[in-house]
DNA sequence: GCTTCTTTGTAAGTGTTTTGTAAGAAAGAC
DNA sequence: GTCTTTCTTACAAAACACTTACAAAGAAGC
């Protein structure tokens, strides 16, 4: 998931039920892990915590979870090597955490697997609030274990499990830069975004200077997928407010 | 309530609603807090200043802020502690700033209250973007979640997400401008708003001089959802006064 | 370790859409 | 009938999206 999703402040107590939730917290630094612990606690989560990628891998074999917040940087077997291996047994969220230098990361710790990604510093209420959000899709919408990561319109599929963009079924290759802007685009389809929102949610970082970076990428989008980029049938523009992928059943 | 991305006069104005945002600066160094404050306040914002972490403790529980940008050093009580007091009470997006020679890793490390982190020296326009970013993500971003953003009269339905506007079923293609009145005066169908509300609403910038350029776009407006222009059945005229939405069910 | 290929970002130029202005015409109020 | 307010039209200027080419940065291959 992409930083689209967000929950304001104010905590709606809803969905919690009767039974309670086990947390996952792997990370080698144990104020980090000690704090979030705290507000998790106080959300009424119960927490356990990890401090390198082996004891997180076991204690993902032996323990009941229901999602794990995980660093990127730790001693022994780092955080992407970890969410592989408990991919490779389970379908359960991991939130991937990592320090802001390690930007690229976003994409791999996407790539691999993770359902959603901070980094640091975070603000524990908005980790809390994605907590929340996870649980939720993951436990209402039935079991654990269908969430299919496909999302299409028309033609178009996105999956971003594999990676694998296609139209009409042929596979269309595509950058990680233009993956991630289709798949913003598809996967919020028919809703608008202007190119700056665009630039923050795919590349992660706030966008000052005129940014003609994105327009050029959008063409370049367009020259795959379109079979006439001058009159596109997905990727439209709204004009003096962004684009769109065109919601089509 | 209103937001639609525009841009004037090259710097992106962005989604600024209505009402003015309050930002802190809490930063012991008066030059620093001072050169701040001036590309703050050209974007619009309103800047309130604290010295030292006292004082912004006491401000963030007196003042109806929206953002605050701390520094870590400050006499009385360092910026992190501040952070950690602030949001033991509100969730309001904190942006921590601290001198390059402090430790980076220690300093992201402890500091998991903030929502983002410069250094410095920074640039004042980076530290803007990143302002404005955060604003609109905690802001219009969070709390339009759960809306639907469709808003309609009749026949007439505006959809805020997709920036589509159809009558009785029919697109209708309007530009920014236009949906942007639309959009304002669907949304609070039946009340009347006068042209210099208009303007002040839609541009987000004071109406001098009289403005006839309202009335033009209300008539481009009519001319597309409009059977016959001159009998309004949608947008009428309130002599005097100004213009609004009929509220048809 | 070097070369080659891919991806990404920047800059400048082009064409189109949108927007504001000005000025006269029409319509409502009294 | 007069005055004020709204409507209409046309035009020029500005804003915007699109395009292309090129250079820098990264990844892959030898």
């Amino acid at each position: 998931m992409m930083r689209v999703g967000r929950q304001s402040g104010g905590r709606t107590c809803t969905e919690r039920v009767f039974s309670v939730y086990s947390i996952l917290i792997a990370d080698d630094d144990k104020d980090i892990a000690g704090a979030i612990e705290i507000y998790l606690k106080a959300e009424g989560y119960h927490v356990l915590k990890a401090f390198d990628g082996e004891e997180a891998l076991a204690m993902a074999g032996r323990e009941e979870l229901h999602l794990i917040i995980m660093d990127i940087m730790m001693p022994k077997m780092d955080g992407l090597r970890a969410t592989m291996k408990i991919r490779e047994e389970r379908n359960i969220p991991i939130i991937m955490l990592s320090a802001k230098s390690e930007d690229y990361d976003k994409v791999t710790g996407l790539n691999i697997g993770a359902d959603d990604y901070l980094t640091k510093p975070f603000n524990p209420l908005e980790l809390v609030a994605r907590v929340r959000s996870l649980i939720r899709r993951y436990t209402s919408l039935g079991s654990m274990e269908q969430q299919t990561g496909v999302y299409k319109t028309g033609g178009l599929h996105i999956d971003d499990e594999s990676k694998i963009v296609t139209l009409d079924g042929e596979p269309v290759s595509v950058t990680p830069t233009e993956f991630g802007i289709l798949l913003l685009l598809t996967k919020n389809a028919g809703k608008v975004f202007s190119m700056e929102q665009i630039y923050e949610m795919v590349w992660n970082e706030p966008s000052y200077s005129p940014e003609n970076t994105v327009a050029v990428h959008i063409r370049r989008i367009r020259e795959k997928i379109e079979i006439d980029p001058k009159n596109p049938r997905y990727l439209k523009v709204v004009w003096g407010i962004g684009y769109k992928i065109e919601k089509i059943n």
